[in-house]
DNA sequence: CGAATTTGACCAGCGC
DNA sequence: GCGCTGGTCAAATTCG
């Protein structure tokens, strides 16, 4: 878990602010047994290696320096103890008693550095869980709302009295559940409903009827899960093309007219990640394969297009370019959502994606009226062209825990968004390369970035444990409940497909990816479809870069500590870039 | 030698 | 219809 590689960066921390030297031992004494050498002298034995099995710090290999250390650990924290921890034990004594100091000291100088230790681990203990109680109950409340949906569904309305089936449609809205990253209007066409049963009563054939377990998928369209996949493997590959049909197998199905839909919204769908990033591409866990460089116009940087190469048939695409007024600022633009299991280091993105898609989507297929009546600022632009509906979040600010933990930089949205119901490239753009300006985080922070534009009331979204919990109370209207609650008002059915992508995920690297934003909670003040899916961009931003620990994802300002990240929801990935840091 | 990248050609969409 | 532009293809080239 994450917590758990937390715990580790605090250790090696703690360790490295020691200088790796524990009081008392003599530098000779310190230096011989931390470069492991002098295994005749010190009768010291142990290889790195045999400490790396320990659950905690297996991420790496631990230097000798830190084996000292841990030696100390080992005779009083049995919790630490690694697989082979009787010769450690063995070692440690050895250790000691070739040792020249008195070895009340080093006990004393172990405790201490112990009960620091401890009294993190306890801290970090109470929130987790804190947290998974959380979860549990957002899961709760969740699973109350699909199944209020389903009992709406069920009832009879003029409307339903129209449809055929009506086991059928109830059938169906559990299905929308799992359409993860598909609003229900898409799903237009006897074929693709049929198509998406089947899938249903194929998966139920294959074990996987409880509904509750497909619910928790993970974002790669995590309509298949590890178990799924296991099952599957027996399948032909169509039936696995009828499970997950990209656009091609769709091809076979719908009308012309559909396909071009479903192509054109789903292509339309984008996330453009602005990182201060030296590096030609950004790290984010994914594979990809080059398969263009073209010049755009307006930017003399090439734009490279990348394919996602974890799976060969995954249509998730990037766009690779630096912002020509600022070339330290790399550009990558995400395109599509994944088709298969993802790294751990690639989750983010991939939530991210989704999110969007989800978002661009739902707003698209969401009426006009639907908007004037969430948000009146939201004026739908079918007739005024692209971009002109706009709406601006005054601040969007994120707490986390780890403002108590300085090697967690204190995450904080600034964030101006706009977006458009009618448009050629609805983009969502996370801007990771401004600073952030804390003195006026109180929902005032003056936009930059869309000065002219509307405002709406601040939408502070407080990923904070219960421990040191503050939600912003200048936010207006907060609403009763975090989660699924919040994301029950008021939101079309379709929208709430969106939750399981943030919710648990059978993955389990998904699940590790995700779930501290997750858990956490999201505080929503504004239970719009906008700001539903605006919490999966958010959680996807605020699990990558937590789970990167604030380095690689993030450019160097992210490293610095502190850092601002805007969302925008916009048309043109072009014109957002420049907005950002470069207002026209 | 296979995989990845480069790069020019090609195609489709859009505006005029 | 034409030109511009973004996006993709695929042969050539480079790399490990």
């Amino acid at each position: 878990m994450l917590r758990a590689f937390e715990m580790s960066s605090l250790l090696n921390t703690t360790m490295e602010e020691k200088k790796m030297k524990p009081t008392g031992v003599k530098d000779d004494d310190f230096e011989s047994s931390s470069t492991g050498t002098d295994e005749e002298e010190h009768g010291v034995c142990v290889e790195p290696d045999q400490i790396s099995h320990n659950s905690l710090l297996s991420s790496e290999k631990l230097p000798a320096t830190k084996m000292v250390f841990y030696e100390q650990c080992v005779d009083q924290k049995p919790s630490l103890t690694p697989v082979g921890g009787s010769s450690l034990e063995k070692t440690s004594k050895t250790c000691y008693s070739s040792d020249h100091m008195s070895e009340d000291d080093r006990l004393e100088s172990a405790r201490a550095q112990m009960g620091l230790v401890r009294e993190e681990n306890q801290r970090l203990k109470s929130i987790l869980s804190k947290i998974v109680k959380d979860y549990q109950s957002l899961q709760h409340q969740f699973f109350e709302v699909v199944q209020e949906e389903k009992k709406v569904e069920m009832a009879p309305s003029p409307n339903k009295l129209l449809l055929p089936h009506s086991q059928e449609n109830n059938e169906e809205a559990e299905l929308l559940s799992l359409t993860l990253g598909l609003s229900s209007s898409r799903l237009k066409t006897d074929g693709e409903r049929k198509n998406i049963l089947t899938t249903q009563s194929e998966s139920a054939k294959n074990g996987n009827s409880d509904l509750k377990q497909e619910l928790s998928l993970g974002s790669y369209n995590g309509k298949i899960t590890s178990c799924d996949r296991e099952s599957l493997k027996d399948t032909k590959e169509g039936e696995i093309l009828k499970i997950w049909p990209p656009s091609k197998v769709l091809k076979t199905v719908r009308s012309d007219d559909e396909q071009v839909m479903e192509q054109t919204q789903s292509k339309r769908a984008r996330v453009c990640v602005r990182v201060r990033c030296d590096a030609p591409t950004m790290e984010d866990g994914c594979h990809w394969r080059k398969y263009g460089q073209k010049i755009a116009k307006g930017n003399p940087c090439p734009r490279g297009y990348y394919r996602c190469t974890v799976s060969p048939s995954c249509p998730v695409k990037k766009q690779v370019q630096r912002c020509a007024e600022d070339m330290s600022v790399l550009i990558t633009t995400y395109e599509g959502n994944h088709n298969h299991p993802l790294p751990i280091s690639a989750t983010a993105m991939a939530f991210a994606t989704s999110a969007a898609t989800s978002m661009v989507q739902s707003c698209s297929s969401t009426s006009s009226q639907q908007q004037q009546q969430q948000q009146p600022d939201l004026r739908p632009s079918a007739s005024s062209g692209p971009a002109s509906a706009t709406s601006t979040g005054g601040l969007n600010g994120i707490d986390f825990p780890g403002d108590r933990n300085p090697k967690l930089p204190r995450l904080y949205f600034s964030n101006s968004s706009s977006i458009s119901t009618c448009n050629s490239r609805p983009t969502i753009t996370l801007d990771l390369t401004s600073s952030p300006d804390f003195s006026n985080r109180d929902g005032h922070r003056s936009s930059s970035c869309f000065p002219s534009l509307p405002k709406l009331p601040s939408t502070f979204l407080s990923f904070s444990s219960s421990s040191s919990s503050h939600l912003d109370t200048t936010t207006h209207k907060s609403s009763s409940g975090i989660g699924p609650s919040v994301l029950n008002h008021g939101v079309p059915p379709q929208h709430q497909l969106y939750q399981p992508q943030l919710g648990p995920v059978t993955n389990s690297q998904a699940s590790r990816a995700q779930s501290l934003p997750d858990k956490l909670g999201i505080e929503a003040t504004k239970a719009t479809p906008l700001n539903l899916s605006f919490q999966s961009a958010l959680a996807a931003a605020m699990t990558s870069f937590v789970g990167d620990g604030a380095t690689g994802f993030l450019g160097d300002k992210g490293k610095e500590g502190g850092f601002g990240l805007n969302l925008k929801f916009g048309d043109d990935p072009a014109t957002q870039l420049n907005h950002s840091d470069h207002p026209r």
